[in-house]
RNA sequence: GCUGAAGUGGUGGAAUUGGUAGACACGUUGGACUUAAAAUCCAAUGGCCAUUAUGGCCGUGCGGGUUCAAGUCCCGCCUUCAGUACCA
């Protein structure tokens, strides 16, 4: 009886999915465990090897807790809106729903066949309209809601609108547009409805304004920060314009110090969490308002450093600067102008890769100092960023290096405020000895009470006040896409209106063509039908519009992370019971959110923080019960493949091997590494069919093999280096790809992909069956029964096999060794497990059944409780091999075994004696021995191995050292 | 520049609180079994030296330090990877 893992992996998979046994269930005695996987974008290149990692790892984790008797939500879906899909139907016309759906129904399969303990029941898919009509109703509760900094928590905007008509909004303390006015509450009742809503939109926590956005005119879209990489989109590596548009944004910054507070709370590595922190970037710090000399006009301006005012010899402004045409003096009005305009022109990448080169322009006017009064003058530099801060500052060049060199380069004065210091060379920025000087009442101060009285002068006269200022920006919610979720948003006189709760999901019109216009107008700007009837409250013919009834409906889409920020929670409720809710009460309060979350770190500054932030809002309007969605998080590290290269000389037709290579000026192409070997050998029948060009080419062998260089990259379909897990689950298994990704090394490093090693873990579940099926051994050619049964008819010749050596042997009682290697294996995994280090485990196992073959165990006691350990990281074969022990259940319901510390125990160990660090011999002693009668039996050693080496231990130490130490 | 992680054989990687560095696997070499191949099994495999045998010396990026004992701890460097960047 062989291991034909091809027949047993489909049977159990097939086993697994008619009995539901992965199903979780919502009410449980057992205490609950999520487990869940970043959910794929179902691409139409299918998967690879590295895509599973993560997926395996979770598995493992999941079907762990299982045995350890929890209820395990492990669910599986498909962040099935996005980019790809719609390029794919702006070159095909494909709709993207259709080939969607096949790239699912591929990525499925795959799946399927790695035995992952998924509960598809509870499937979702983001661009499925049942699903994306609870994001819309998501964006309408944002929309419905404001942030009041008083209780700390979004509230619904009803609360609002009821203290504008009591109070007006001089007392509010909420988190709103900057620009918003003042009001009382009569002025309020009087304001027009318009005017009503427009105030109102600043404050909502998704407001539509006018922002300066990075357009990419060649996706058409618009683009959040994380999307962009060095100045260009990170798909395609298109370049990115700043352009202003009129766009939904989230409020997100609303939330940027919970965002920050809780990470604390949460089980992620300090880098991912240091990421957020740094996307967040909080500084504390003080804005001070500087008076402009001449003018009406006022520049506030954030510092970090507010201790430092008395240092200020000039301010600069950003180019874009609202105030910059303002205060310009006519003489300074053609270099300003001419500034700007340079500066514009320049794109975004431009502007980051000369940081070195120093510019700006004086405007001509000045500011006055707070305290002193004494004139500054005020410049514009491309260095000030007009998206942070308030796009001004107040340069300080003694303490600020790129003040210092602005200053040098425009020999502007440099004031030194810090004694003992010298900054002819560079300035001076270490806060912590700092000690204040020719700064009126901040001398002799350091850093600290300098800066908290400076922040209290600056109040005193109306000029300043401590701040807080963070790095976070609103986010912008919209995108001029096709393939995304519709806005459930009309405009009746230019103002948003939402559409009603029960009348969604508002779904994706057709339309002719999926591409939008250079220009920025979104593609469903081309559908016909894309009106809202407010009497039958139904999409309509554009046609209809009459302003009256009928009006135009949002022409965006969501952006990618809009359903991906809150999936979670929809798997917590069977599919059954979606209908009413995004997830039922009872649902949310037992899941209440993921234990383990298992995904890629380049998430880390969007959908994690987009997810967070979603979720804290939907505590605030209590519709789900948890402050933070992801309890612990690790990030798995990426596969790479590794890529097999070809040498043809220059110009001919001629490939070399890769020793060669040297001899010949080469030129390197990349070949399908599936021609290759394990020894680097390439096939070259199948190189000649593979493309033309080698068809008749010319090979120059070395020992009669075409040898390939490598070359480890990024798995992709452009290097012909991709894996298919298809592929390896057809000739080794499921159950080896699963031990093998482990084995490859630690989990969240990233690790080149190489298939010849999975024969070491193919090898360990041979020789595990085998232990199972152990006996003697039988020649069949020598039994007479041999000839009796049809070899070619594997049933009957495999019954008789069984028969023979099969997994039938008597059991006995485990022996002393069976149970050591045993708990020994228990102890271990069970460690690497809950420590995440799967790959030492697989280790453990190869040792465990190796020794258990040499003992040739066939006791239950100990061959059972093995397979239980082993489940998690091999399923099939474990559940074969526990049918075939006589188990009618299946082993996932098995508990895990517990580890007894007393097998474990010996008499007597072999401790190594040192003398001088230099391990001289060793000693076997017992366990139990005191230490009196240790120290006198080293003594007697001692005087041995002075004897025989022929000098004198200084100390002698006897290992491990926590046992005893002697020092003498 | 800043932040985070990491440097161990030919390769992937092990190594509890500091306690026999290189587990396990790949690869390589030799052998067994085969007409042969595949599969399987056995042995060797960090470097250098020595051998009848026991063995000896050097070895975890580099330079110091603490310790009876350092891959592990401390100080100072170097390198690589990842993230981030005129953030005031």
């Amino acid at each position: 009886m062989t291991y034909n893992f091809n027949e047993i992996e489909a049977k159990w998979q097939k086993y697994w999915a008619e009995n539901q046994t992965f199903k979780a269930e919502n009410t449980s005695d057992k205490p609950k465990y999520y487990v869940l996987d970043m959910f794929p974008y179902p691409s139409g290149a299918g998967l690879h090897v590295g895509h599973p990692l993560g997926y395996i790892a979770s598995d493992i984790y999941a079907r762990y807790k299982r045995h350890k008797g929890f209820n395990v939500l492990h669910p599986q879906g498909y962040d099935s809106f996005g980019l790809p899909a719609e390029q794919y139907a702006i070159q095909t016309g494909q709709h993207p729903a259709i080939t969607t759906e096949t790239n699912i129904a591929t990525y499925r399969k795959q799946l399927d066949k790695i035995g992952f303990s998924f509960d598809w029941s509870r499937e979702v898919r983001t661009s499925n309209p049942e699903y994306y009509k609870w994001t819309q109703w998501i964006f309408i509760q944002l929309f419905e809601s404001w942030y009041n900094n008083n209780t700390n928590k979004a509230e619904h905007i009803d609360t609002l609108i009821a203290k504008f008509s009591s109070e007006g909004n001089t007392n509010i303390n909420a988190v709103c547009d900057d620009n918003v006015i003042s009001f009382t509450a009569d002025e309020w009742n009087n304001f027009s409805s318009e005017k009503q809503q427009e105030i109102l939109l600043q404050y909502r926590l998704t407001y539509l304004a006018e922002t300066e956005v990075n357009w990419c005119p060649a996706l058409g879209t618009v683009l959040a920060n994380d999307e962009i990489v060095n100045g260009v989109s990170e798909r395609g590596g298109h370049p990115v314009i700043r352009k202003k548009m009129t766009q939904w944004s989230m409020r997100i910054s609303a939330y940027a110090e919970r965002l920050l507070q809780g990470l604390d709370t949460i089980d992620w590595t300090d880098s991912l969490k240091e990421s957020q922190r740094n996307w967040i970037g909080k500084s504390v710090g003080a804005s001070v308002t500087f008076n402009v000399k001449n003018h009406d006009e006022t520049i506030e301006v954030f510092t970090t450093r507010p201790d430092t005012i008395f240092g200020v010899s000039f301010m600069t402004l950003a180019p874009e600067h609202e105030l910059v045409t303002k205060i310009t003096t006519p003489e300074q009005k053609a270099d300003i102008d001419a500034y700007i305009q340079a500066t514009a022109k320049r794109s975004e990448r431009d502007r980051m890769a000369d940081v070195k080169t120093i510019s700006g322009v004086f405007t001509g006017a000045y500011a006055e100092h707070p305290f002193t009064k004494e004139p500054i003058p005020i410049w514009i530099g491309d260095y000030v960023l007009a998206g942070y801060g308030t796009g001004a500052v107040m340069a300080v060049p003694c303490g600020d290096q790129r003040d210092y060199d602005f200053a040098k380069h425009f020999n502007i004065d440099i004031p030194n405020i810090f004694e003992g210091v010298d900054i002819s060379q560079e300035a001076f920025a270490d806060k912590d000895n700092t000690i204040i000087t020719n700064s009126d009442f901040l001398n002799g101060m350091n850093y600290k009470k300098a800066t908290k009285r400076a922040i209290f002068e600056l109040e005193q006269i109306g000029q300043g006040e401590g701040k807080t200022n963070y790095r976070l920006r609103d986010a912008v919610f919209s995108r001029q896409r096709y393939w995304g979720e519709p806005f459930p948003v009309y405009y009746v006189n230019g103002m948003p209106q939402m559409i009603e709760q029960k009348h969604l999901p508002i779904t994706l019109p057709d339309v002719e063509k999926y591409l939008p216009t250079e220009s920025g107008e979104p593609p469903l700007g081309r559908a016909d039908v894309w009106a809202w009837d407010t009497q039958s409250n139904q999409v309509v013919s554009n046609d209809k519009i009459d302003d009256k009834t009928v009006f135009p409906l949002e022409l965006n889409t969501m952006p990618g992370w809009a359903g991906s920020s809150w999936y979670f929670f929809r798997y917590m409720e069977e599919q059954a019971n979606r209908g009413n809710t995004f997830a039922s009460e009872e649902a949310l309060q037992y899941w209440e959110n993921v234990d383990l979350y298992i995904g890629g770190s380049e998430h880390a500054t969007g959908h994690l923080l987009y997810a967070r932030f979603w979720t804290k809002f939907l505590k605030d309007r209590n519709f789900v019960g948890v402050d933070e969605p992801f309890k612990k998080l690790i990030n798995q590290g990426m596969i790479l493949g590794t890529s097999a290269i070809v040498y043809r000389v220059a110009g001919t037709n001629k490939y070399v091997s890769s020793g060669l290579k040297n001899d010949y000026e080469v030129e390197e192409l990349r070949v399908d590494v599936n021609m290759v070997n394990a020894s680097d050998e390439i096939d070259i029948e199948k190189l000649k069919q593979w493309q033309p060009q080698f068809a008749d080419a010319e090979f120059e062998l070395e020992d009669g093999k075409y040898i390939v260089g490598r070359e480890v990259e990024k798995m992709s379909k452009r290097w012909f280096n991709v894996v298919n897990p298809d592929n390896i689950c057809e000739q080794y298994g499921a159950d080896s790809l699963r031990l093998y990704e482990m084995f490859l090394g630690p989990l969240e490093q990233a690790k080149p992909w190489n298939t010849a090693g999975i024969t070491g873990v193919h090898g360990f579940l041979k020789k595990l069956w085998k232990l199972y099926h152990q006996g003697e051994d039988v020649n069949l050619k020598n039994d007479p029964n041999f000839y009796l049964h049809d070899p070619k008819k594997d049933g009957v010749y495999s019954a008789f096999k069984a028969v023979k050596r099969g997994i039938g042997l008597p059991d006995v009682e485990p022996t002393k060794d069976n149970l050591k290697t045993l708990h020994k294996t228990i102890k271990k995994v069970e460690e690497d497990i809950e420590n995440f280090s799967f790959n030492t485990s697989v280790s453990t196992f190869m040792i465990a059944v190796n020794e258990l073959t040499t003992q040739k165990c066939t006791s239950k006691a100990v061959l059972e409780p093995l397979l239980v350990l082993l489940s998690p990281y091999a399923p099939h074969i474990t559940e074969e091999l526990w049918s075939q022990l006589g188990n009618t259940q299946s082993i996932a319901t098995a508990p895990f075994p517990k580890f007894e510390e007393k097998h474990l125990v010996e008499s007597s160990k072999n401790y190594p004696i040192s003398f001088n660090g230099k391990m001289r011999f060793t000693l076997e002693l017992p366990l139990d021995m005191s230490k009196d009668d240790i120290e006198k039996t080293v003594m007697a050693h001692e005087k041995t191995q002075e004897q025989l080496q022929g000098r004198t231990p200084k100390k002698v130490i006897v290992v491990p050292g926590k046992i005893v130490n002697i020092v003498g």
